[in-house]
DNA sequence: CCGTGGCCTTGACCTGCGTCAAGATGAAAA
DNA sequence: TTTTCATCTTGACGCAGGTCAAGGCCACGG
């Protein structure tokens, strides 16, 4: 594996100043059966209800950078986030694409271990992590919600390590259609055509390649007609089945 | 990235049949310091050993399978573990290695998502999952630390994510190395030789690479005068500061 | 309607690391 | 001690994917 050339820098995302901020409904919540909200007894939805702010960033802007204190965590209820990490010479490692229903602030003493940016347009809603921890004395059903999800997120991390570590570029790409595919299924969209809001330099830093050999790779899917592209940023999956068996390996 | 060859088949690892098993006594366990039961109360001590089976593996015992139901978690008191996961052809991912201290068994709903097989010859406490979840009850502490445990073990995976995904060969070596030397110092060794007691094909299919390129990369490192090899399985980081560098990119 | 600038695609070429193969080493058994 | 066998090292070679460069597409502003 040679260094490839930074994908950074793009456009200076420009630092989270929220379009706009207000108190928020969890009971009335569109995205709710998808969030670590969901389930919660009515009290408790009540008193998440007196601590969420809702907010909105604009795309390419920044919620926040690695190594910032963090004194929120949040939820994704529109639009894709994007994290990553870099390298000092400006590498960049995505760990992660966050749809609508997905959590994020999980970190460590040391602030948060990855910079959070919108892909798109993105809402949130956002909870002071002194507040929930809080309220975990009160609803523990809250805690578990943190653990599992925390669990689930190791999981797909390690999934991920597999992918990076012994998968090839095709098998990357299958692999990353057929996921965000299955995800925007369980957000009650179609899956196929598969939306693809993020750039190919996203997706290559996402999958540890070069933005050339994730475009030559989707190039050639097409050719043998495993996918079809219907737009730059929507793709047809054709043939689910050569796909699939590609993604095995 | 090509396809690596499977560095399996190994010597087929026997499933485990612990070498003994006897209840345990945690109020004098010598790495309590370093586990999950770091800093509970003596009455939480005492229910954790009414609950704990402490268990020894030879050398290449597996203690589950990915996929197996996920009845209990551990604690790794003496030795060395390895979590893999392999994919349908036999490629392999190592996705940590686990020292004395060290928690295992985090799993969602479809069992542990990872195999676990001893390195060398290792000591764990068990814990019946559900008893311990009880235990959670009465002690909210003990949630606490599982979620703590769970975000730490997350950076680590975003931390690997960005090595295999975006740092060369020689890079990972160092990586390796360096990380390695910091864990063992943690728990009172010198770090310094770093003790490996793991094969090149373990470490090889843990930093996405393959056998050779792991001892050629060794070697490099040799005759740069960065490291010294004592034995097979001790390593001295001679020059620590242009180790250091070459870890940072 | 035409420029402008960001992204994407494609081609030609290169190289880091994988593959294949042949010893070397070292621990354990005879 | 010698045999054995797995593991490790080293060399020669090949290729997947990275690098460099040119051009295409498309949205947006003037």
């Amino acid at each position: 594996m040679t260094r490839p050339s930074p994908t950074l820098p793009e456009p200076m995302p420009t630092q989270a100043r929220p379009g706009n901020c207000a108190a928020a409904n969890c009971a009335a919540c569109e995205v709710r059966s998808l969030t670590f909200c969901i389930g919660l007894e009515h009290d408790e939805i009540s008193r998440l209800s007196a601590i969420v702010t809702r907010l909105s960033l604009a795309a390419h802007q920044m919620l926040f950078h690695e190594g910032d204190a963090a004194e929120f965590v949040y939820n994704v209820t529109r639009g894709v986030m994007k994290l990553y990490k870099l390298l000092p010479d400006g590498r960049r490692q995505i760990t992660g694409f966050l749809l609508p229903g997905d959590f994020l602030g999980l970190a460590g003493k040391d602030g948060y271990s990855y910079s959070a940016e919108a892909v798109d347009a993105v809402e949130l809603c956002r909870f002071p992590r002194r507040k929930l921890n809080a309220l975990f004395e009160a609803f523990p059903q809250l805690e578990r919600r943190m653990l599992k999800l925390a669990t689930d997120e190791l999981i797909a991390a390690q999934d991920q390590m597999v992918l990076l570590g012994r998968r090839t570029a095709a098998e990357k790409v299958a692999v990353f259609l057929l996921r965000l595919s299955e995800r925007e299924k369980m957000r009650g969209q179609t899956g196929n055509p598969v939306l693809l809001p993020m750039t190919r330099g996203d997706i290559a830093d996402y999958l540890g390649l070069t933005i050339e050999t994730v475009s030559r790779t989707l190039s050639k899917l097409k050719r043998d007609r495993l996918i079809r592209q219907i737009s730059l940023t929507e793709i047809e999956i054709v043939d689910v089945e050569r796909m699939t068996n590609l993604a095995e390996g």
